[in-house]
DNA sequence: GTAGCATTCAAACGCCCGTTTTACCTACGA
DNA sequence: TCGTAGGTAAAACGGGCGTTTGAATGCTAC
């Protein structure tokens, strides 16, 4: 009757204890939370052995990291990809900026394969404000988020260090939610996926920039 | 050494049983998660016996209900007040609107005693996605969603509705997860509250104003 | 004062949690 | 062939969870 669908469809033998680890607590942390999935619901739907989290990832808090890590190094490399393109351009305002910083979470949402998940673990971590979270995300991936400032600072040289701060932490906060619902919402009949994604990009820099702009 | 702070100071007489379990809950859950923060937790906290939350709210899933109850009816309260005084004046756009939405957050949020922890709690709840939650809030608040859909509807007349229906469950998700940043924020000295409330009501609007504008 | 009801309390219920232990596989290089 | 290391397995650890119980209290009305 079911066939394998795409959500147990990598707990088969191609796929090594960890990473089915890793893809079965994407999927349950999106959906039920840090504290609301227990490792051994990770466990039974990732069809492991209970004692494989502390074998592969010593505790609950690290294989949480390292749910983080495995989409991020790749999320934030195409960010500053895209970043440093950005900047070659003649300076043209706020909006490529927030392109690099949106498309390539964007491509991760809308993609198959647990990034749309992903993008929703994103989205808590954001709510949660969990400060062992965020010193881990800090810790590793504070540099992009230095690079980002330093090129918005550049643009917008009337707003101080401060209120920029903590402006592009809201703006981030709000469209690393707006992107974590699009990963659920469907889009219109007779829209490709890519005009899908082009138009929720637009929708959302000219949200941000606006915001941004605000004097 | 410690005086009664404001964190403490409602744990006292002057409060019934059900008002301490209900700040003190509101608290923890802004902080811990819904899952993340404990009955015996809550309890303590509250200066309260464990078994008062089952004998006053019967779950913890009520009592999380009621925790928003306590705040939503008020805070939807103004908002239509403030929806139906905006509705009057002669058609001026979306921004009265979108007023008449954030500044009764806004207050909520800058508010003593609790208010703040609240917004976070909202902030919380977007990120969660959870069915029973939003069943409950779309049973008990629902209506006003649909006032506003329908203020927003006549402004947008070029928006198909299901387009509106997203475009502003995003904003409002934005909108929440920045007013819950507001709260934490400390306003710049030299700045009153009032003055700080204001430049955050405009920020967000503007913000607002251009995601539902997107062509 | 006492009956009756609402509330509080300490204790226990069964269950699930993250983690650890210990034994058992199963390769592969010596 | 054997020894060993890396991985998996089942079971148990102590502890915290939400909830229930039944007795002890406080309070109001007669």
């Amino acid at each position: 009757m079911a066939g394998p669908d795409s959500k147990d469809f990598m707990n088969s033998q191609h796929f090594s204890t960890k990473e089915r680890i890793l893809g079965a607590a994407e999927q349950l942390f999106a959906r039920l939370g840090f504290a609301g999935a227990s490792l051994r619901q990770v466990t039974a739907a990732a069809n492991v052995n209970l004692a494989a989290v502390n074998y592969h990832f010593g505790s609950k808090e690290n294989l949480i990291n390292e749910v983080f890590r495995r989409r991020l190094d790749e999320l934030n490399a195409h960010r500053l990809q895209a970043l440093d393109e950005a900047l070659k351009l003649p300076d043209t305002g706020l909006e490529p900026l927030l392109s690099a910083f949106i498309n390539p979470a964007l491509d991760l949402s809308l993609d198959r394969g647990g990034g749309g998940a992903f993008v929703r673990v994103l989205a808590r971590a954001y709510a949660e404000h969990n400060d062992a979270l965020r010193k881990f995300l800090s810790d590793n991936y504070g540099h992009v988020m230095k690079r980002f400032h330093a090129a918005f600072a550049q643009r917008l040289p009337d707003l101080d260090k401060e209120e920029l701060y903590w402006r592009l932490d809201i703006v981030a906060g709000a469209l690393t939610y707006a992107m974590a619902d699009f990963g659920v919402i469907k889009r219109k009949s007779g829209v490709t996926e890519q005009q899908h994604r082009e138009r929720s990009a637009e929708h959302l820099i000219r949200f941000a920039a606006a915001g941004l702009r605000a004097p």
